[in-house]
DNA sequence: CTACTAGTAGACAGATCTGTCTACCGGGCA
DNA sequence: TGCCCGGTAGACAGATCTGTCTACTAGTAG
């Protein structure tokens, strides 16, 4: 029975178990599925995802990889510059597209901070990875405020990104409204550093 | 051999139990850390252990109460009263307290929000307790907040835990100053709040 | 046709997880 | 003396976890 079905989906079983591992790891973390449940959801067989990962770090580590790809860059940045001009505005835009987020009853909360809370040891490679792909967040922050003429970049992106944090934890913990609350201390900071985000300029 | 040291040390078998159980599930998590490592660490039969806790959950659940008792009541609570004396300043000073935290090798994040972030199911006793252990500690903000005659006490709560949230996945992630950064956030946020918390009165 | 490639189904090993159970020990107490 | 009580050590059941392996199949290229 389950033989007929591979002739009609032969498609790639790699993309089918990159999409299973998206799909199980970003709902309920890494620690949660396991590779039998993996290959279940993915329709493809344990041996053959073996055969393109040779252990389960580095299906993680490529979900990782694929998940900054999907949500760092094609949603969240991508998000961003559909929704604002100036790098002020992308800013506080950020807020914006989290409020949607927040709301959206799959709500699954950052893949980077649970990967990271998920492994105390600190010299992990899910840990490491998951710092880096963080620090990448950052770093895009980190563009928009020099495009923004923030004075002290470094520090601004790093209070940026905890307000981005905070309110990521606070909105899972049940607060819908996290987004909109967070917004208005990240106005707060922008304009001590000398930015109004709010000029007469449409949208 | 194991046998002469039962009467050495008969001091209270639960009592090692819920120590054994603090240290490594706040190290760890809760889902790092078997029932088996747990009566090891505790010095302690695993029959016994059962006899306390009918199952690991309820034994987790226990080892967040002593958590809010340890952390939140005793060490949070208890540092911010010896450190500071209007409430203005007590809200500022848990960055005080955090900073050192932050710097402690053995800094192991909060508790509630990886146990939080661990179980994704909404209706997990597990995530329901950790949810209500973050809510006592914004309605210990709350209580900072009316008495600094905040206008909105609600609003102002939420926004101080987002804070206090975010700086700490920021620690973890490995920012050693965010304590710091995020002060210098509160205290805007104070600043709008039509409170200034660093008048001419000493320390 | 042959050989190769990509994949399947599923058994298996060995570790580890939660939770139960038996058999035992030693001190306090009536 | 006899009995209970708190605790120990560890075997066990049954599930689940990662990772390996065999035997098979279907499609494709030469």
């Amino acid at each position: 029975m389950g033989v007929r079905q591979s002739s009609r989906k032969p498609a790639n079983a790699r993309e089918q178990i990159d999409r299973a591992a998206y799909e199980l790891f970003s709902q309920y973390g890494v620690r949660a599925v396991g590779v039998d449940t993996l290959a279940a959801r993915a329709g493809v067989a344990k041996r053959t995802l073996y055969k393109y990962y040779p252990s389960k770090n580095e299906l993680v580590l490529a979900f990782l990889r694929r998940r900054e790809e999907l949500w760092t860059r094609s949603w969240l940045q991508g998000g961003i510059e559909r929704a604002a001009v100036t790098p002020a505005q992308k800013l506080l835009a950020i807020f914006d597209v989290f409020d949607e987020w927040f709301r959206r009853p799959d709500f699954e909360a950052c893949s980077f901070i649970k990967v990271l809370l998920e492994h105390a040891e600190s010299g992990h490679p899910l840990r490491k990875a998951s710092q880096r792909h963080i620090d990448t967040i950052r770093l895009f922050i980190r563009g928009l405020a020099v495009e923004a003429q923030v004075p002290d970049r470094e520090e601004f992106a790093k209070q940026w990104q905890i307000l981005m944090m905070g309110s990521i934890v606070a909105a899972y913990a049940g607060d819908l409204d996290a987004a909109r609350r967070t917004k208005a201390v990240g106005a707060l900071l922008l304009a001590r550093n000398g930015i109004d985000a709010r000029p007469g300029t449409r949208k």
